[in-house]
DNA sequence: ATATGTGAATCAATTCACAGCT
DNA sequence: AGCTGTGAATTGATTCACATAT
């Protein structure tokens, strides 16, 4: 499955949760679009991916695909998450609703601050740095989230790699690099805020789009 | 400026500012892929966007280039920025020092709940979503966050953008559906998780890429 | 010698357009 | 009649490769 289709699954997804919770049945490709402002070939082309789930001449199950796509994504597993840095943001991941939907849970968190050590967060106990590998294996924790100052970040990521963890959403403004297998997904506020700023400072000079559409982050290595 | 480029900017922004701060004063395109993962010929087509900074035989003078490449992405201008919701999330971009970097500013903080109304977060008061459009005319807001609940955020967006605000953040979980030239970028912490999972589950079976780089997140409107 | 800037080639994703199914 | 699934066409970005500049 190519990455862009990927990263768009859980736009899908959203777009069926919505429709199944509701009494629609079933969908067409051209109903998601407008749902999710992607394009309907593109729509058919990402999930065709999938295997054949919609029917010709009506559309898609709305219910059987929301399935099809969530076991795609492999929520239908439980994936326990650690929390690494529980400053500002790592605090708001750890207890935020959103954060903690789908087989998503946060199973531990970790600081080096003995100030935050030892408290409870969204019902977790801090725990600290030192204890990393041994925390990753007692929760069989896969994915990770580093919200630590930057300068932390690299070797944070180093341990959780040698810990097993397969992919870590990365927080720090910081480039990752890391041998073997493990998927980095970066987040940076700043850019996102910074590319803001480049199209707002030329709200004149738009061309008018049909969407009010925007070029992805990069999220490279 | 194609999107693409745009986006990655703020990494080599990033990367830049790293340099400048020790004292190389030349840097190669070569040498800015090897730190932000960029192959060296998108660097040089990037930065040729830009104008020609570069002096062949040598590089790029790194300030000169961090110059050029703050001011592209306006960042030698104020931005005052808005949140509107003070959740979890909320409370901790207006307190983050990453967020209130280079030219970004808190400048006012928005909400409903009459128990976070006039209290005081990161050093600013935070105002109730009556006075959205006073407050947003007020500070000459350009740039609003947009972290409320999934079911707040579209009439929050409809009024932000009737205010006058050019582009706004978005961290809810759901589509925005403007009329007129705002441009909206969205961060689904969720879809992130999700995406990682995808990966996460299919660890044993990933192709070995050179890197660890990930298709972006999907940002459309 | 070395590294830029850019035409030309390549690669990948999007979109069109329609055959084929219901 | 309507909508999927997919070859073919298109679009756009990435990368190669080299003439050009210092």
């Amino acid at each position: 499955v190519p990455g862009p289709t990927v990263a768009r699954l859980p736009v899908y997804r959203r777009a069926l949760e919505s429709l199944v919770g509701s009494e629609t049945v079933t969908v067409s490709s051209a109903e998601l679009a407008r749902l999710t402002g992607v394009n309907a070939a593109t729509v058919r082309r990402d999930l065709s991916w999938l295997g054949s789930y919609g029917m010709r001449g009506t559309g898609y199950d709305a219910g059987q695909l929301l399935d099809r796509v969530e076991r795609e994504l492999a929520l239908d597993l439980d994936w326990p998450v650690v929390v690494i840095g529980v400053g500002n943001l790592g605090r708001a991941l750890a207890r935020s609703a959103t954060f903690a939907s789908r087989g998503f849970r946060v199973a531990a968190l970790i600081d080096v601050d003995p100030r935050i050590v030892g408290t409870l967060v969204g019902g977790v106990v801090v725990e600290h740095a030192d204890d990393l590998a041994a925390v990753v294996r007692r929760e069989r924790v896969l994915v990770a989230v580093v919200a630590t100052p930057a300068d932390a970040a690299q070797a944070v990521a180093e341990r959780l790699a040698a810990a097993g963890v397969q992919a870590i959403l990365n927080f720090a403004p910081v480039r990752l690099r890391l041998k073997g297998q493990v998927r980095v997904r970066n987040v940076d506020l700043a850019a996102e805020l910074e590319v803001l700023a480049f199209y707002g400072s030329r709200a004149g000079r738009l061309r008018a789009d049909r969407t009010n559409e925007e070029a992805p982050a990069f999220r490279g290595a």
